[in-house]
DNA sequence: TGTACATCAGTGAACGCGCGTTCACTGATGTAC
DNA sequence: TGTACATCAGTGAACGCGCGTTCACTGATGTAC
């Protein structure tokens, strides 16, 4: 059958494409090789030829899909308003909450635990770098030590705001956006400098 | 083969606790009817007698484990220090990470999204039950809407730690390490009044 | 540029296995008398 | 208290199915001459 090589690569990238995405909707144990190369429309052979274990398929999928959802992320910072309402406004939102496939570092947290060791350092690697994407939005005049230790927080509570958003969202909609909504506000608390009122500026109740 | 009612709620209750610790470790998908049989010492017929279905039997499973975590959260309560410290010291710790058979609604938060209604229920019961403890271990002098959110966050920022410290303890424990040293030091900070300096009291960089 | 042939991406049948669930059956329990 | 019998928790064989992976084979590509 062979093909040519640029073809070869395409067939590659197509299946890693696919799995990234099914894999991130309904998580690695939920997704079957079979489906995988139905829609990247291959065989199983096929994939086997590029990949030497869905293990392997699991951790090149994470890897691709973190790259595009850390780009997007760059890309939402905004001209108006501060670097780190930008960056939660895209985290942390219902957009991101329903779309089945999201940030895989994200959607699959927990599920990495319990996977491979070179799956968890990948999703290390892209973890950091959200963290130090958010740490870059903290302001100056934090201490290095709290601006790393804040950009740590804001991020995994990020990871547990959706996670916790998504499990909610079938049986308590309400509860659900409350999530999103609180997260959102107090972690935007935790971008301000130094000292802070906990809103902006001390309000007595009315 | 009947057997006594009493042994038959005692099977029932050795299938729920085996289903719940299996389904913590390895999550449901994870683990087969026949794995749960086998550790409870019956055959699958018995569970299709006591359980429609893996569904409710998960539902069941998480609701005991639950529970029982809650009580066990409420026990940690120590008399020295803030409440919350003592909350956060028995949440986000090693011993915490490192249980494979921890807190049902830290552990399987992500997975719960993929699931049916009925567990998306159990979970937001659980969840809520978790952040009212929390709510009730935050100062007074917060506004209730305060109170509120800021609980919300701190309990999904402790499960987004937890997950995150158990996928990167495999391939970076000292980075493992840092979110739960950070996470930690950063939520306690959201326990304090109203007014509040990122340390207490203001220090200058040395 | 033309020919011979090794390479290897991709095919598709087959592997053994464990999955969740069903169902006819068993036989001690617990109830009705 | 003693007997007859309906109940139903539990057994174990069987269901169809999809899983991840292997392997002998194909045949166009791309290289060596």
């Amino acid at each position: 059958m062979k093909v040519t090589r640029r073809q070869a690569a395409e067939n590659r990238a197509r299946i890693v494409s696919s799995a990234s995405r099914l894999f991130r909707a309904r998580g690695i144990d939920g997704v079957g090789i079979a489906e995988i190369c139905r829609e990247a429309g291959l065989t199983h052979g096929a994939l086997y030829a590029q990949f030497p274990s869905k293990q392997a398929l699991a951790a090149a999928a994470f890897e691709h899909a973190s790259g595009h959802s850390l780009a997007r992320l760059k890309l939402a910072r905004g001209t108006s308003g501060s670097a780190l309402e930008d960056y939660l406004d895209f985290l942390i939102s219902r957009r991101h909450r329903d779309a089945l496939v999201g940030c895989p570092i994200t959607a699959s947290a927990s599920e990495v635990a319990r996977q491979g060791e070179s799956l968890s350092a990948s999703f290390a690697t892209g973890f950091q770098r959200l963290v130090d994407i958010v740490e870059g939005a903290l302001p100056a005049d934090l201490r290095p030590a709290q601006r790393a230790e804040r950009a740590l927080t804001i991020v995994v509570a990020e990871i547990g705001a959706i996670a916790v958003a998504r499990a909610t969202a079938r049986s308590r909609p309400d509860l659900s956006e409350r999530i999103l909504t609180a997260t959102k506000r107090v972690l935007l608390g935790l971008g301000r400098a130094r000292t802070h009122g906990t809103r902006r500026r001390r309000r007595r109740r009315s």
